[in-house]
RNA sequence: GCCCCUGUAGACCAACGGCAGAGUCGAUGGACUCAAAAUCCAUUCAGUGUGGGUUCGAAUCCCACCGGGGGCACCA
């Protein structure tokens, strides 16, 4: 570069360099943006457009998983999928379709928070120049985006939205016999009218105002619980699980992290596990997406069985009530609220020596256990060793089917948040009580009789059903398979009132309140009560305050007995407020919590559709135009949905369940969001650490006899991400610069196909440069800068080659297979470089194809080739050059002949020839192999071989 | 431990069960140049991770193993 930079002479006046991309590449940019030239029009509203070209034609809508804009800007693996989607959609848009492919930014979030509880400056400042230099890349890049529909999650036009969806999930519930979300209007007039029971049998009128609101309050969609959280008191706020490092501590200062019990809010997304789990199967999703969203929400089917105490009964959930006779001891999770009641104040006599942890009485060893479980993180829990842990509780359940009392212990083995919290122990069939059996010295008592040699612990397949008969013959299961034993249990346990056949989920419900700023706030306020009231949508937006102490209250790390305190909550003049909520002024309590980060990214796709609407979210024609189900059956949603893996579950689950729930409320008619996910590979990078493990610059790393040398140190070669710490970071602002956005963006689609991860190579991109040099350069004279097209026939081999690479390249870009397109324009471009220096000039009917088929992959470039061939319009309508089915045919046909498998002859025969003419001429071609014997079999795939076996 | 994906020239990647090569980088040689860079032209290089099987024919389908990547992991 320098150097050519002192002999510029030596370079070609009209050559395509980078400064001429860069000149092109803005003017074009440019020329897009003031003519509005990627506006997609809506079919009704604001944004609607009837003259426009492609108003009333089929639609698409593509979305790319939209970015967080984070401080360190984008690097050149960040734009990979959104360049692909923007070839795609460019493709598309000149083959016909309405294309709406637009772009936001997910802009909440606890970095622009930290960063703001560091400097003072406020996260609004940060988000917004984050979000302007986000812009500013992305348009560098030539995307083509309908900027009318641009957003970031942060704007409060946005999220008075997002507000307004938390107000239809708090002003609904889930009506089980229906199958779907329901206003909670419609339920309070169930109760009142008597079609529906209140929870503890009293005629509605009779329950107070309290506790009618708190009756339905438990019915939301949207409720507040106490829940065992992430609660981090060296930063003052809960964390979501993924930002707990496997040590318990948090990922951000590397505080403890403890397990408590917090009021917090909560979504009932459980209520929609089963059509979440159901609806997988019609999306064209990755298989392993759905495995992981169906492993997520990890359905079993079993029955809830209760054991009776002396203070009631305890439930348990399990998916083998045929075991029901091995049930010898009982364990709850050391948080059931039931051992306060079971607990005992002295150990009854029977109490082994080990059961106790050498405690003097019950409460001491629950103290003690409780005290030890929580200070475990998940990670010990499920450590190598796993060795048992527990205490006995010093009570005893009544085991139903065999009458015996069964001692009830506390283990942290059994989760809080799974099933009932609680399970009946079979440790002959289940291989972790099996291990507690043996620790606690329990009775192990086999129910399903293991196969003749089973030398094993537990035995958890299938087999006959043994010592599985009640004294009094009310069950007996001996001699039945595990299904059949199941079926019958669950018959005897709906029958005698001890249980009944259930379901249960490992999905939980979703925390949905985090004690920070940066988020949207709760649209809700609290009376005197102390119980939650909504506030009506015409109070909407509830804007974030102005504040300036964005950080919660911190604590002692190690002070597990601290209460979060909200940065929101110190500010009693936003905190407490007067309004009219219907019965007069009244002083209100606003709730200071702020929803999570995944709130936004929960809908944006439906705001894309009508971003300027100010009376509802999605005008419901323009949501069914472009979301809209296709066909019968269809589930509708964005047509192709683009981004990282690591969103498979959380981002699209969430996603997932407030569409149905808006859906349910007959807010849209699609009932999924994404009817296609595609996830896109990463661009990776190598990054180099000296013998001290210091990371050094990878640009200034050069290679020698395969090993990496820093200067003159050896250094070690590392595969993975690409970031500032590893000081391998190459953004897209550089390549720009050293190549311009065309070559950027042809280097990174021909690197490999979308799907697959691939290292960066600074170095290739120079082959993605010379192949635009080359198209550039049949279009223009390098010397002169004249146009080098010629109005002349093409000969036939040209044709044919033009009319395969037209054919191939939509059948590619239909199918996302950028690479191997580009080859095919490479191939193209090779082809008419030959007949171009061979002949006067470039044949135009060879040429224009060529542009038009580069645009979706080098839009600058390309319009303004198609612009210097003499068109006045842009080529972004297109239209797509479309394949002559005539050249798609040859004359002749090359048959290789194998004779036994391999490749002894070749013939060429006319493309009509019979199978018997092509099976004579392949048997003569091989005639002196065979040596007059006849052949035993003679296979012709037509248009491909001849195999003969001899 | 269980499950999923994936192994093709020095690197990245192509190849409806049918001649292993479309394309890119690198390397080597040549053209241009006083020389170099840039550019252009040409050449080189693997028998498809390993071992079996199915088939007239396997990179492709099946089985086992090895390497790489990812998910789940006391979920009753």
């Amino acid at each position: 570069m320098s150097d050519a930079a002192e002999n510029p002479a030596d370079i070609p006046p009209f050559r395509y360099t980078a400064e001429l991309a860069n000149d092109i590449e803005a003017r074009w940019q440019d020329h897009w943006e003031e003519n509005q030239t990627f506006r997609a029009p809506n079919p009704t509203g604001p944004l609607a457009e009837p003259d426009h070209p492609r108003s009333g034609a089929p639609k698409l809508y593509v979305m790319d998983m939209f970015p967080y804009p984070s401080g360190e800007g984008l690097h050149v693996g960040h734009p990979l999928g959104y360049i692909a989607t923007d070839s795609y959609t460019r493709y598309q848009r000149m083959a016909g379709f309405n294309v709406l492919h637009p772009m936001g930014f997910d802009a909440f979030g606890l970095p622009a928070e930290q960063y703001a509880v560091q400097t003072g400056t406020h996260p609004r400042t940060t988000t917004a120049r984050n979000v302007e230099r986000y812009r500013g890349q992305l348009r560098r890049l030539g995307l083509a985006y309908d900027n009318r529909r641009s957003f970031a999650t942060t704007d409060v036009e946005f999220y008075r939205w997002t507000q307004w969806i938390f107000l239809q999930v708090f002003n609904s519930w889930y009506d089980r016999d229906a199958g779907r979300a329901r206003p909670v209007e419609e339920l309070i007039r169930q109760f009142e009218d008597g079609t529906r029971a209140t929870p503890d049998g009293r005629p509605w009128p009779q329950l107070s105002d309290v506790e009618r609101r708190q009756v339905v309050d438990d019915h939301r969609l949207a409720y507040i619980s106490e829940a065992p959280v992430n609660w981090c008191p060296g930063l003052g706020t809960v964390l979501a699980n993924e930002e707990v490092t496997p040590e318990g501590r948090s990922e951000r200062g590397n505080f403890p992290v403890f397990k408590r019990n917090l009021k917090q809010w909560m979504m009932r997304i459980t209520a929609y596990a089963d059509r979440l789990l159901a609806d997988l199967d019609g999306l064209d999703w990755p298989e392993k997406v759905k495995l992981m969203q169906r492993n997520w929400i990890g359905r079993s089917v079993g029955a809830h069985i209760d054991f009776p105490t002396r203070v009631g009964p305890i439930r348990v959930f399990t998916t083998r009530p045929d075991t029901i006779f091995g049930a010898t001891y009982m364990v709850l999770a050391p948080e059931s609220e039931l051992v306060d009641e079971l607990a005992p104040s002295a150990w009854p006599e029977s109490t082994k020596d080990k059961w106790t942890g050498g405690h003097a009485t019950p409460r001491e060893a629950v103290d003690a256990y409780r005290k030890f479980a929580a200070g475990r993180t998940d990670m010990e829990r499920q450590a190598e060793t796993r060795e048992k842990t527990g205490v006995f509780i010093g009570a005893y359940a009544t085991n139903p089917a065999t009458g015996t009392g069964i001692p009830v212990f506390i283990a942290d083995y059994v989760l809080a948040g799974y099933g009932t919290g609680a399970i009946m122990a079979v440790p002959g069939q289940d291989e972790r009580d099996w291990e507690f059996a043996e620790v606690f010295d329990l009775p192990i008592i086999r129910t399903v009789a293991p196969p003749a040699g089973f030398d094993g612990k537990a035995y958890t397949g299938e087999g006959p059903a043994v010592n599985s008969s009640a004294p009094d013959g009310g069950l007996s299961l001996d001699g039945l398979d595990v299904a059949t034993a199941k079926a019958r249990t669950i018959a005897w346990l709906e029958r005698e009132g001890l249980g009944a056949g259930a379901v249960t989920y490992r999905l939980r419900d979703w925390l949905f309140s985090r004690q920070r700023y940066w988020g949207e706030p709760f649209p809700i306020v609290y009376d005197e009560t102390g119980l939650p009231v909504a506030l009506p949508d015409d109070m909407l937006p509830v804007e974030l305050p102005e504040i300036d102490d964005f950080s919660p209250k911190t604590f002692d790390p190690d002070d597990a007995d601290t209460e979060p305190e909200t940065p929101l909550s110190r500010h009693t003049d936003w905190v407490d407020v007067e309004l009219d909520l219907g019965d007069g002024p009244k002083t209100y309590r606003r709730e200071t919590n702020v929803m999570p980060q995944w709130a936004g990214s929960s809908w944006y796709e439906l705001r894309y559709l009508d971003p300027t609407n100010d009376k509802v979210m999605v005008d419901p024609e323009n949501e069914r135009y472009w979301m809209g189900p296709q066909v019968d059956g269809d589930s509708g949603g964005v047509d192709l949905y683009v981004g990282g893996v690591e969103h498979a579950v959380l981002h699209l689950l969430y996603a997932r369940f407030w569409h149905k729930v808006l859906y349910d409320l007959g807010h849209l008619s699609s009932f999924e969001p994404f009817r296609r996910l595609f996830n896109q590979g990463y661009i990776q990078a190598y990054a180099y650490a000296d013998s001290r493990g210091v990371y050094v610059n990878a640009e200034e790393v050069v290679e020698r006899a395969g090993r990496f040398f820093h200067r003159d140190t050896e250094v070690d070669r590392e595969y993975g991400k690409m970031g500032k710490s590893l000081r391998n970071v190459v953004t897209p602002d550089e390549m720009c610069a050293a190549y311009g956005a065309d070559t950027f963006r042809v280097y990174e689609m021909s690197t490999g196909p979308l799907d697959v991860s691939r290292p960066w190579e600074t170095r290739a991109v120079v082959g993605a440069y010379r192949f635009l040099q080359r198209v550039w350069r049949l279009v223009v004279d390098e010397a002169t800068g004249a146009t080098r097209v010629i109005d002349s026939t093409v000969d036939d081999e040209t044709q044919r080659v033009l009319h395969r690479v037209i054919d191939g390249v939509n059948t590619d870009l239909t199918n996302l297979r950028f690479n191997t397109a580009i080859a095919k324009l490479i191939e193209l471009t090779n082809r008419a470089t030959a007949i171009s220096s061979a002949g006067a000039g470039t044949p135009r009917a060879v040429v224009e194809p060529l542009v038009l088929m580069l645009a979706p992959f080098a839009p600058h470039a390309a319009e303004e080739l198609w612009r210097r061939l003499g068109h006045a319009e842009s080529l972004a309508y297109g239209p797509f050059p479309q394949a002559d089915p005539a050249w798609l045919v040859t004359e002749t046909v090359t048959y290789p002949v194998q004779l036994n498998g391999k490749v002894r002859a070749r013939i060429e025969v006319p493309a009509d020839a019979t199978d018997d003419a092509v099976r004579a001429a392949a048997l003569d071609a091989v005639a002196a192999q065979l040596g007059g014997h006849a052949p035993r079999k003679v296979i012709v795939v037509p248009g491909r071989m001849v195999s003969v076996v001899a």
